[in-house]
RNA sequence: GGCGAGGUAGCUCAGCUGGUUAGAGCGCAGGAUUCAUAAUCCUGAGGUCGAGAGUUCAAGUCUCUCUCUCGCUACCA
C-alpha cells in the first residue's frame, strides 16, 4: 500500500439484530470508524464507510419462538432501533444495510458458488435425522428413543444415560424429536467445510510480513500488537476446518440442488454483508462499486471489537483470497473491551449504558458522549467507563476548557470590537509566533494520530490547541491591554479567533455538532481540513451569537444514571426456553440422593474441574464436577449436596465420575449448591 | 491446562527499534488573575514502572520464573 491510497473502504462490524446497541459497541467499532471517516472526508479523500445489521442465525429464531413472533419481526425492529441509536450519536455511515436483503442473499449465494467451483470447500455428506414438523435437521441431543442395549426408553441420540452406552442417533429404537415429538426421518445432509489448514503458509506471510502474493501489501508494524498476537496464536495452534453451512432455516439458503433447509454460516454470511452494502451504496449513488473492493489502490480497513479478530484476520481473508476478485484488509484496528463501573458490560444483567437511553436522557448532547468515549477508547487494552468520570470530563474539559475558551473569545470580541473580528497589524511577538506555529502544526499532529488509529492521542492534540488558546489569553490579558494599546489588543484577539476557528476544524471529527456551531458563528463553516491556518477569520467578519456550548453534568444526573445500571432485570430474565415435556416415568428413572462431600481436590490440567469424594449413606464414590472456578476445595468439603446417583459413569480428564452434583446456575454466570434443608441425611431419596 | 494481550502517578491512559533527572489529561496543594460557565494560568507534591532473578557500561523498554486481570481454547454428565 502506498503512503496515500487512492481510496479507502471502511467497515464496522455488523451489529447482531438481537438487541440494542450500548456504549461498549460504540467505543469498540463505531466511534473509531466514525472519527476516521469524518477525518478522511474533511481531507477530501475518497472514502466509503459501510455497515449493516447482521440478521441471521439461530439466536434470532430461538428468540422469535420464545416471544411467539417471527425472526423477521425481530430483525425489523432492531434494524430500525439500532439505526436510530447510531444516528442519535451522530455515527454517520455512508450506507447502512442488512443481511436479510434480497441483494445480500443473491450476492452471498453467488460468492458461495464461486468458492464451490474453485474447490475451496470440502464436502461431507452423512445421514442425519430430520424433523418433518419443525422442518429442520436435528442435532444428536435433540433426539430421544429407546436404548438398544438396556431398553431404557429415554436415551439420547448421543448417549443412553441409564446404561452409559455411547450411541449414534440411528441406533435408537423408535426415535422421536424432542422439539416436536414427531418421528424423525433419515435424510442425507451435506455440509461444506473450509479447510483452513491449506492456507497457513500465505496467511502467516500476509500477517507477519504484510506480503501477499509476493508483493508488499501493508505495513504489519501498523497493526496493533494484540491483533497480530491473537492471529499468531491461532495459526501456531493449527487451523481447523470450519463448517460454512448450517442446517437452519433462517439465513441465506445454500444455493445448491438438494440443500433445502441449509443456510450459509455466519462466518460467510456476515462479512460478505460488507460487500453487499458497498454495492447497494454505489447503486444508490450511481457510481461503480468495484474499485472499492477490487482496485489495488484501495485501502480496506475493518473496525471491530477484539472478539472478532480471528474472523476478520483469518477466515474472511481466506474466503476473499480463494474467491480471488477481492481485496484483503490492510488493517484491522480492533479495539479491546470497555468495562462499566467496575464490572464488564452485560446485556442480560442490564449492566450497560444503552446508546438510545443516553440519547433520550441527554437530548442533543451526543458530542459529550463522543468526547468521553474517544478519551477512554480501549485502543490497546480494556478500559473503563464510569459516570463520575463522564461528569468530570464533560465539566472540566469540555465545559471549562473548550466551552469557556470559546465563550471568552466571543465575549471579548463583543465587548471590545463591537462583535466583529478585529484585523491584525502583522507585528507578531515571539509568543504570538509560537501560537501561530502551533496552529499550523496541530492539524498535522491530529491527522497523523488519526491515521495511525490513535484516537485518544489525536483528541489530546486537538484539545492542546484550545489549552494553548486559554493560556494565551490569560497571559496576554487583552482586557487590560485594550486600555493602553488597542492595536495590540486587536492582534491578540485576532489570533485567539484563529485558534477558535482551527479548533473547530480539528475537533470536527470528535465533536461534529459543537464544531459546526463554532464555525457557523465565525463564518468559517464547512472548511476542509487542509484549510486550517492562521488566517481563517477575516477582519471585520461579524461574529454570530454563541450560547453556552456545554452544560455541566450535575451530581443528580450522575446518580440517576448509576441507578439505572442493573435495574429492572428481575422478573424478565433472559432464560433458556423450557425443554420439551417429559414424563413421570422419565423422572422416576433418575435416582436423586442427598450426599455429603468428604474430600475435594482440583483435577490437574483442568481449570474447571473438582474431584469430589461423596458419602451417599450406602457407599462412597468419586464425582467430578465442573465447579472449580466458583468454589475452592475447602469450601465444598462437608457440604450436603443433591446428587444424581444413577448417572452412567463417565471418564472425565482421566477420572471416572460416578454421578453428578446438581447446581443452580445463576444469571450472572455463577453457581450455587442446591442444599437440602437441615435434617436431611446422606442417602435420603429426593422425589 | 495451552495460547495471546495487559498489569506505569489517587483516576483514565502514553511511553517506537534499551541510554541524560519516567510522561499527558483529570484530581489534589499553594500561588496569580478576573475577559469568561467559581471559569483560566503558573508552580508543586505524588510512581521501588505487578514480584523476583538474570543479560548489559546502561532496562517500564531484552531473557527466565512467579503472580493478577482480560480474551480465545480444552475439560465442565
Amino acid at each position: 500500500m502506498s503512503e496515500q491510497p487512492k481510496r479507502t473502504l471502511v467497515t464496522s462490524a455488523l451489529p447482531y439484530a438481537n438487541g440494542p446497541i450500548h456504549i461498549g459497541h460504540i467505543a469498540g467499532a463505531y466511534l473509531p470508524a466514525d472519527l476516521y471517516v469524518r477525518y478522511l472526508r474533511l481531507k477530501k479523500r475518497d472514502v466509503v464507510w459501510v455497515c449493516g445489521s447482521d440478521e441471521h442465525g439461530a439466536a434470532i429464531t430461538l428468540r422469535a419462538r420464545k416471544e411467539n413472533t417471527t425472526p423477521r419481526a425481530i430483525v425489523d425492529q432492531y434494524h430500525e432501533e439500532m439505526q436510530a441509536a447510531f444516528a442519535g450519536l451522530d455515527i454517520a455511515f455512508d450506507h447502512y444495510d442488512r443481511t436479510s436483503s434480497k441483494e445480500h442473499h443473491d450476492f452471498a449465494q453467488g460468492f458461495f458458488l464461486d468458492l464451490l467451483k474453485k474447490g475451496a470447500f470440502t464436502e461431507e455428506t452423512r445421514q442425519q435425522f430430520y424433523d418433518p414438523e419443525e422442518q429442520q435437521f436435528l442435532a444428536d441431543r435433540y433426539i430421544q428413543g429407546t436404548c438398544p442395549k438396556c431398553a431404557h426408553d429415554a436415551a439420547y441420540g448421543d448417549q443412553c444415560e441409564k446404561c452409559g452406552s455411547a450411541l449414534s442417533p440411528e441406533d435408537l429404537v423408535n426415535p422421536r424429536s424432542t422439539l416436536s415429538g414427531a418421528a424423525p426421518e433419515m435424510r442425507e445432509t451435506t455440509l461444506w467445510y473450509l479447510p483452513m489448514d491449506r492456507h497457513e503458509r500465505w496467511l502467516r506471510e500476509y500477517l507477519e510480513s504484510g506480503v501477499l502474493d509476493g508483493a508488499g501489501h501493508h505495513d504489519p508494524k501498523a497493526w496493533k500488537a494484540h491483533v497480530l498476537g491473537q492471529c499468531r496464536s491461532w495459526i501456531d495452534g493449527g487451523l481447523q476446518s470450519r463448517a460454512m453451512t448450517r442446517d437452519l432455516d433462517w439465513g441465506v439458503p445454500v444455493p445448491v440442488e438438494g440443500a433445502e433447509g441449509k443456510v450459509l454460516y455466519v462466518w460467510l454470511d456476515a462479512p460478505l454483508g460488507y460487500i453487499t452494502a458497498t454495492r447497494n451504496w454505489a447503486q444508490k449513488n450511481g457510481v461503480d462499486w468495484k474499485p472499492y473492493w477490487q482496485d489495488k489502490d484501495t485501502q480496506l480497513v475493518h473496525f471491530i471489537g477484539k472478539d472478532n479478530i480471528v474472523f476478520h484476520c483469518i477466515i474472511f481473508p481466506i474466503l476473499l483470497k480463494e474467491q480471488g476478485d477481492y481485496l484483503l484488509p490492510h488493517n484491522v484496528p480492533a479495539n479491546e473491551f470497555m468495562n462499566l463501573e467496575g464490572d464488564k458490560i452485560s446485556t442480560s444483567r442490564n449492566w450497560a449504558v444503552w446508546a438510545q437511553d443516553y440519547v433520550d436522557d441527554f437530548n442533543g448532547r451526543s458530542d459529550e458522549m463522543r468526547y468521553v468515549l474517544a478519551s477512554i477508547m480501549p485502543e490497546q487494552r480494556d478500559s473503563e467507563f464510569t459516570w463520575p468520570d463522564f461528569q468530570a470530563r464533560v465539566n472540566n474539559e469540555l465545559a471549562d476548557v473548550l466551552g469557556n475558551f470559546v465563550n471568552r473569545v466571543f465575549v471579548l470580541s463583543g465587548k471590545f470590537h463591537d462583535g466583529k473580528a478585529p484585523g491584525a497589524s502583522g507585528n507578531w511577538t515571539a509568543v504570538d509566533q509560537a501560537l501561530r506555529d502551533l496552529i499550523t502544526a496541530t492539524p498535522g499532529l491530529v491527522g497523523e494520530a488519526i491515521e495511525r488509529y490513535r484516537f485518544r492521542d489525536a483528541l489530546q492534540h486537538a484539545m492542546g490547541l484550545v489549552r494553548a488558546g486559554n493560556k494565551y489569553l490569560t497571559e496576554e490579558e487583552p482586557w487590560k491591554v485594550v486600555k493602553t494599546d488597542p492595536d495590540r489588543a486587536a492582534d491578540i484577539l485576532h489570533l485567539a479567533l484563529q485558534v477558535t476557528a482551527n479548533a473547530a476544524i480539528v475537533l470536527a471529527p470528535f465533536l461534529p455538532r459543537t464544531a459546526a456551531r463554532i464555525a457557523a458563528a465565525l463564518g468559517t463553516s464547512d472548511l476542509p481540513w487542509d484549510a486550517a491556518g492562521v488566517a481563517l477569520v477575516a477582519a471585520g467578519q461579524p461574529l454570530g451569537s454563541l450560547p453556552i456550548l456545554f452544560e455541566k453534568i450535575t451530581d443528580e444526573q450522575v446518580a440517576e444514571q448509576q441507578g439505572k445500571l442493573g435495574a429492572g432485570v428481575e422478573g424478565m430474565r433472559d432464560v433458556e426456553p423450557e425443554k420439551a415435556q417429559t414424563t413421570f416415568d422419565d423422572f422416576q428413572a433418575m435416582d436423586l440422593r442427598v450426599a455429603e462431600v468428604l474430600t475435594a481436590e482440583k483435577v490437574k490440567g483442568a481449570d474447571k474441574l473438582l474431584q469430589l469424594t461423596v458419602r451417599t449413606g450406602y457407599d462412597e464414590r468419586t464425582v467430578v464436577s465442573g465447579i472449580a472456578e466458583h468454589f475452592s476445595p475447602e469450601e465444598v468439603v462437608g457440604r450436603k449436596v443433591m446428587l444424581l446417583a444413577n448417572l452412567a459413569p463417565r471418564k472425565i480428564r482421566g477420572v471416572v465420575s460416578q454421578g453428578m452434583v446438581l447446581m443452580a446456575s445463576t444469571e450472572d454466570g455463577g453457581l450455587r449448591f442446591v442444599t437440602p434443608e437441615e435434617g436431611a441425611e446422606p442417602g435420603d431419596i429426593i422425589r
